[in-house]
DNA sequence: AACGCAAATGTAAACGATTGCAGATCCATC
DNA sequence: GATGGATCTGCAATCGTTTACATTTGCGTT
């Protein structure tokens, strides 16, 4: 017993006060129901008045676990992971567990030391972004048998729990309506595809589909840009400057699309009388801009939120099936319209 | 010595393995220069070897302090605040530590609730946006002798550290510029100002600033809306149907001002023809969006920086002035334009 | 070769919670 | 009022680090 000098109140102190043991004080906090009425009031008076809040290192040294969930995403500057991070937290918090955040830049070697970095600070789980981690990463969660959740992607990997869509099939759905509009010059304005699965797949998943009906992107009619306004607008330009240019712009994310259309707006081009453009997303501004924006809607926060349930699930030790899916679908806005005659 | 079963490595397992005992891993970890580079290339062999890495409640609990800083924001969902966290993240993990994220939506109760579960699962510091915690959290915080930087404010309270601006002053730079181009019927799409000073001193510095010019918002003229492009679109529109509509909409925050201007162009009422609009951030879509956005640029990132600066200064016990201000200034673009002559 | 001092290493005591086990208490029943 | 069983409590070990202190080692001097 010590004398209640300068630091926080511990657990012995509360015990001191409410003249019970530790071991009560602890199951007060724990299990209440285990301690007579009596007792209890005396030592969540005690707490009370002692301000006591238990030392989580030594709860989580003690019980091998810290309450705390580690989620790496590339970047919170961007709309579509805000939600993300706004959904996850948001359920871990009502299952009383905590978010630990971490970027990477969209670089696995980022990506893996963050990701050791949140192992390190006690996470008892993580979320990843897609399934383009580093072989280290994986093995290392692997060794540390951290449970691990990827969204945004699935996966065959038989290992891997995903919760997410297929990126390929789903960006895949625009293509056919706009086939079906009757265009048949495609671009496209890409993310950044090296170490982006998810980038990478949409861009498969519309060579696939025009591949289908006898089509195929031009070299140059593919062009990858980083996801912000301006690299946007200066690759919709590059796209409206090819010898021939598309009747269609598909567009891998909402802020290209977004980018696109304010593009298209300072140079005069008429959309979708001119060009269609469509997004993938749905961001708010998806249906607020002038003319809306035609893109595929994906559910973030449910699937988010499935995320967080899943980690919650797997941590409480209750069997899961190893893939969840969301349905992407298309919303067709103003955006794209029948091929020009032309 | 326990056998090497099933668990995670720990250090006992690394001295073995090294042949060194305990400590000698320890400080290689902590203070590798104070051990012979033979015994440092045996512990980390063994270290590689294993994959350890040092269990962090037991280093919390030693130590007393996690590496773990805690944030309390409103919402993520809104792109001040995700960059906020994006600067905020990085800047931690550049000094190794890591974030813990949580949301409050606005409310108090549930700030204070986040803030204490923060704190619970070993947050060494906080940081806090505003000055409108409640007294029960301020007081636990102090209790705790619990580290936290207010931003996006600045405070006279006297033991508060805040990095920010002075909301009010810096939105009457808005005001006077409007004044100068000689408006004189003002409207304001604010956000909901209760429990939130950041959006009541908006509301305040509007009114001292038109008060100098012996001006005022009239009570139909202000209206309080949350933050999305919907609600922002309804609150310009209900402005737009004042009996003596107003020349110029200061709006509270960037997201009001560009569902501001994207009700105008449905309304077909011309921007800044008709009527002038102002925002509050600088958010990437206001130079974008047309007419672009005459708004007040915060360097939020320099400014989250800061506060990251700070909570790492008060960490290391390294004395610091107690506010640190911002500066705010007023980017003039095209939705602002004199007052309709009529 | 012995000595002394500095540098490197080891020993073991914390840090503050949880919990198996054992002992105490309670209460109903005979 | 004694007994038995169920329910509560307390004791003390334990989780995995770090670090003060003690001990050993290394090395330059004499």
């Amino acid at each position: 017993m010590r004398i209640h000098e300068v630091g926080l109140p511990t657990i012995e102190d509360v015990a001191a006060r409410a003249d019970v043991s530790t071991a009560t004080v602890s199951r007060v906090l724990n299990r209440p129901d285990a301690v007579r009425e009596v007792l209890r009031g005396r030592v969540l008076e005690a707490v009370m008045h002692l301000g006591y809040v238990p030392n989580s290192g030594a709860r989580a040294l003690k019980l091998q676990r810290s309450g705390t969930v580690g989620a790496v995403f590339p970047t919170i500057d961007n709309a579509i992971f805000a939600k993300a991070i706004d959904a996850l937290q948001q359920r871990l918090a009502d299952s009383g567990r905590q978010l630990l955040i971490a970027t990477s830049n969209y670089d696995p070697q980022v990506e893996m030391r963050q990701a050791i970095n949140l192992a390190r600070s006690g996470a008892d789980a993580l979320a990843l972004c897609g399934n383009s981690q580093s072989r280290e990463l994986l093995q290392f969660l692997r060794q540390r048998e951290l449970k691990t959740v990827h969204a945004m992607t699935i996966s065959a990997e038989p290992d891997r729990v995903c919760v997410g869509y297929d990126n390929a099939s789903a960006i895949g759905k625009a293509v056919r309506y706009l086939l079906d509009l009757g265009h048949r010059r495609f671009g496209m304005l890409a993310g950044i595809t090296l170490h982006n699965d998810r980038a990478a797949d949409r861009v498969a998943g519309v060579r696939q589909a025009l591949a289908l009906a006898g089509l195929q992107l031009d070299p140059g009619c593919v062009i990858e840009m980083p996801y912000s306004l301006e690299r946007a607008r200066e690759g919709f330009r590059r796209l409206m400057q090819a010898p021939q240019r598309p009747t269609a712009v598909l567009c891998a994310i909402d802020v290209l699309a977004i980018g696109a259309l304010l593009e298209a707006a300072t140079l005069g081009i008429e959309v979708p009388r001119q060009v269609s453009v469509t997004g993938f997303d749905d961001l708010e501004m998806a249906r607020h801009i002038q003319p809306s924006l035609t893109t595929m809607h994906v559910p973030t926060e449910r699937m988010w939120q499935m995320v967080a349930d899943r980690i919650i699930a797997s941590l409480d030790q209750v069997p899961m099936p190893r893939v969840a899916e969301v349905e992407v679908e298309l919303i067709v806005r103003s955006s794209t319209g029948p091929a020009p005659s032309a």
